[in-house]
DNA sequence: ATGGTTGTATAACAA
């Protein structure tokens, strides 16, 4: 079966509509992460999804954040939280367990600035997803993490990695602290397929022209688990979608695995 | 130059 995952931070589902439902036509995948949904569950514009095929799993908030992950088969199992201190009001985390494979959805907290308070609710998030995978998960499972990281890895993943270097979203503590949660058994699925690619996955809208110029970061990944790695056919970011009216200041990513039958 | 734009709680906001 080739299975097509997908995430994309849509900067407010309401405003994305049309955008959105465009690309989901166009690339038909079984399994949708979207970030920065920005509105509570009840605000969701679940009819139109509905329409297109997909059964919604949402953690919604007013206003910020809020994550949902749209799925063609019905998931077996959800999971809302990976951690007690997670408020109730910081909808960040969404996981469902859909074609026998663990989805877990993440929108990282931003962090604002290195010396602010947030930074460190980041590299926490962080820390505290790595210890939630190795409690929950063996590395022979069929797990895919997906979504807005936050983070550019390495130099390649970012315009100007000196301007930026100890930069919220390029800080060394910040790359340490992915890194730590990927080396949990995750492999990069868009690294993997274009090593020396630079292909970013988010322009800043207060950057003039910023998407034209080519000035990015790519924040947005798909992490897979070493049997889903291996049968991962190819991992594309969409960037023309950030070029289309009325963008998202992020573009989405699609990896096509072919996933392994269940054994019996 | 610490700027710029966008979505949403239209704000001494968050990103």
């Amino acid at each position: 079966m080739n299975w097509k995952i997908a995430t994309f931070n849509v900067n407010g589902i309401r405003a994305r509509l049309e955008s959105v439902m465009a690309w989901l036509q166009k690339h038909d995948p079984h399994v949708v992460c979207l970030q920065e949904i920005k509105c509570e569950d009840k605000n969701f514009p679940h009819s139109i999804f509905r329409q297109l095929g997909y059964n919604i799993t949402l953690r919604g908030q007013k206003a910020f954040n809020g994550v949902a992950t749209l799925t063609k088969m019905a998931p077996r199992e959800v999971i809302e939280e990976f951690a007690p201190w997670e408020s109730p009001e910081d909808a960040r985390f969404i996981v469902v367990l859909v074609d026998n494979v663990w989805v877990v959805n993440t929108y990282v907290p931003q962090g604002r600035s290195p010396h602010h308070p947030a930074f460190q609710y980041k590299l926490e998030f962080f820390r505290r997803l790595g210890t939630w995978f190795h409690s929950r998960f063996h590395e022979d499972d069929l797990v895919v993490w997906l979504g807005d990281m936050n983070v550019a890895p390495t130099p390649l993943d970012l315009f100007d990695p000196l301007r930026h270097e100890g930069s919220v979203g390029f800080h060394p503590a910040e790359r340490e602290a992915l890194q730590e949660v990927v080396s949990w058994g995750f492999t990069d699925l868009f690294r993997l397929h274009h090593p020396e690619k630079k292909q970013y996955t988010f322009w800043d809208y207060r950057l003039p022209k910023s998407f034209q110029r080519n000035l990015g970061w790519r924040l947005d990944h798909i992490f897979a688990s070493s049997p889903l790695a291996k049968n991962c056919r190819e991992c594309l970011v969409h960037d023309s979608v950030r070029g289309e009216n009325k963008p998202s200041d992020h573009a989405p990513v699609l990896a096509s695995i072919n996933l392994p039958q269940p054994s019996e």
